[in-house]
DNA sequence: TATGAATGAGAGTTCATTCAT
DNA sequence: TATGAATGAACTCTCATTCAT
């Protein structure tokens, strides 16, 4: 009986973590059911108590990263008073969630070809669409985005491109300082949002 | 000799075009060289005859499509007069020549985990990657482009909006016309290099 | 726990014992694990469990073998109280326990070339080796052996013998009965370590 | 047309030597055809022009060794005139001959269970055997060895004692000059061969 | 709930051999 | 005679998953 004595190991966040190392080591392909267990040190069956499959897992950590950077940057826009200032402050926190989750980026973003139907991957994806789109038709709707922008259609640009500064920002150029990429990338969607076309 | 004899099949083209099939309908992870070959037509050993693994075919295929997309790219610079038109023309091309890999291009994105370095994956991509810093550097000396541009930032950014782009719009999104994505990407992209910072 | 249920079965040694019996009948090059797993009545993947690769399970036999030679060896060079009776308790120890691994014998004998480093196989024989080794030295010490022999040279050449004549004796000539081969040894030996140069 | 031109290459030759060495470094099991038309560099087809199968080349190889070996043998027992000089002479032959295929001996010794019946194998020894078995009858005739020896039954055993001394010296101990080898050899066989019983 | 020995389908890869040239 | 691209059967080994305990 357990009652009020050490607190039961939490063996589903153990694992969850392990197979955050693991990916991040060794990519999807190379992960195995085998390596997340013993690192989680937990048995091979306590797995599938927990999870239904190997891409249950995988599915489980894009959920928890997407939830994690999905509230840091809905509190950055309640704070901000601009867009320039959403853009920073959201940015700022999407760099600093997402930056944990680099290394498993790479594989997270496309489902690594481990779900059928790449658009239920593409659903995990949509909150976050739906958060940026919804800025963007607020900062829209006051003059300081262009109304000739599609906000669905940048809300997806914004997300690659911002994905793709935080995995060249940690994984592929890390002597670049994330100030730099920031600022850049600030600049850059700044700039796509409020310009003129020719 | 092999004069005037039946012509003679490429079996290596015929085993990158099953390659690109299967990767498209499957995945890298459940593409197997079984389904390949059988779609090739050929036996099994000739796959080892021209590939030494199942990760090489996938690496041919990444350096053929970028070769094309890259040669395209060039021809549409080299016509343009403006940055503006040359932005019109090299997206025009890329989307025309990128949309053919559309499915297999999230495979091809990020290695797929099969290579052990991401940095070796990476360079493969190199050669567009300095194309595009050239032409940001070009335009920027004649002041078509703004010079607090980072020429090399804004080409990975560039390439992963492109890139994104050419997946949405072919891949998950097939309700929207291409027109319509690549009008967006071109005012996107133009605002971006134009504009000053707020 | 497992109390007073099925005797558990040892798949370990049911895997072992198949696998003597396979490399008796086929020899090395010819042994698959298919075939040792089908004779065991194991999956395939159990063989796995128990031993690294192929590799291991001969090497594990070898290792068996030695062991059990070694064992009867020393009982009988303890019991012995004459150079003569030494040789002959311990040759008919080794007929004995070598004989059940005759048919395997011939493969054992040279690892078969399966492994790297012939020098590694070579450390599975050393016990052995210094077991007849120091024999040799205990009744030179005595004078029931010629002080000119070298100990270690002529324990291989021992060895070689005594392996020999037990392939022959099993394999190639059952005919002749193995008193008359442990005889006709036991006589080359003692004749050899004891007699003067010419 | 090939008349007086440049001595056509003798592929066979080049094979057989070409196996010899890939034997030599990689073990039977290891060594494959397509190796040794590399090393031979004769296209891959050719070695089916003169060798019917993988085992052919090995037991060619064997047929080649033995019959050189056994020249030699012959012609220093035709030389020498007392059972120790033909000893000594037969021994320093065996050690030169044996000795250029000391690596590859380990690999034919047991005909790498290339063979299915290990019998036809042992068939390639008996000339040797018999060569070894004339000489023992030949000097127990004039009394110079023991009559109580069984002639066949010592002439494998010598056998056995000579290749492993020839295996041990090129092969595991290179640090022994092959002096030692051969003096603790002749030593060990004169004794066993002339010595009374206990 | 937790375990881990056992499973077995199937993966990637090798390589002896063939045969049209 | 010589070639070498093509073959495909067979190999070793992996690993997600199950289930009796």
């Amino acid at each position: 009986m357990r009652t009020r004595q050490a607190p039961a190991r939490d063996r589903r966040a153990d694992i969850l973590t392990a197979a955050r190392k693991v990916l991040a080591e060794k990519g999807l392909e190379a992960t195995t059911v085998a390596e997340i267990v013993a690192r989680a040190g937990v048995a091979h069956g306590t797995f599938y108590v927990y999870f239904s499959s190997k891409f249950a897992v995988v599915y489980a950590l894009a959920e928890q990263m997407l939830e994690r950077v999905l509230q840091a940057v809905q509190l950055a826009a309640i704070q901000a008073t601009s867009f320039s200032e959403t853009l920073e402050l959201g940015l700022l926190a999407t760099f600093q969630k997402m930056g944990e989750y680099a290394e498993v980026y790479a594989i997270l973003n496309n489902g690594g070809g481990l779900v059928e139907d790449p658009a239920e991957w593409e659903r995990l994806f949509e909150p976050y669409y739906d958060l940026i789109t919804g800025l963007i038709r607020r900062w829209q709707a006051v003059g300081q985005i262009d109304t000739a922008v599609h906000p669905d259609i940048a809300a997806r640009l914004i997300t690659s491109l911002v994905e793709r500064a935080v995995e060249d920002c940690y994984l592929y150029r890390p002597g670049t300082p994330p100030d730099t990429y920031m600022r850049e990338v600030s600049r850059f969607i700044y700039g796509a949002l409020t310009a003129k076309a020719p």
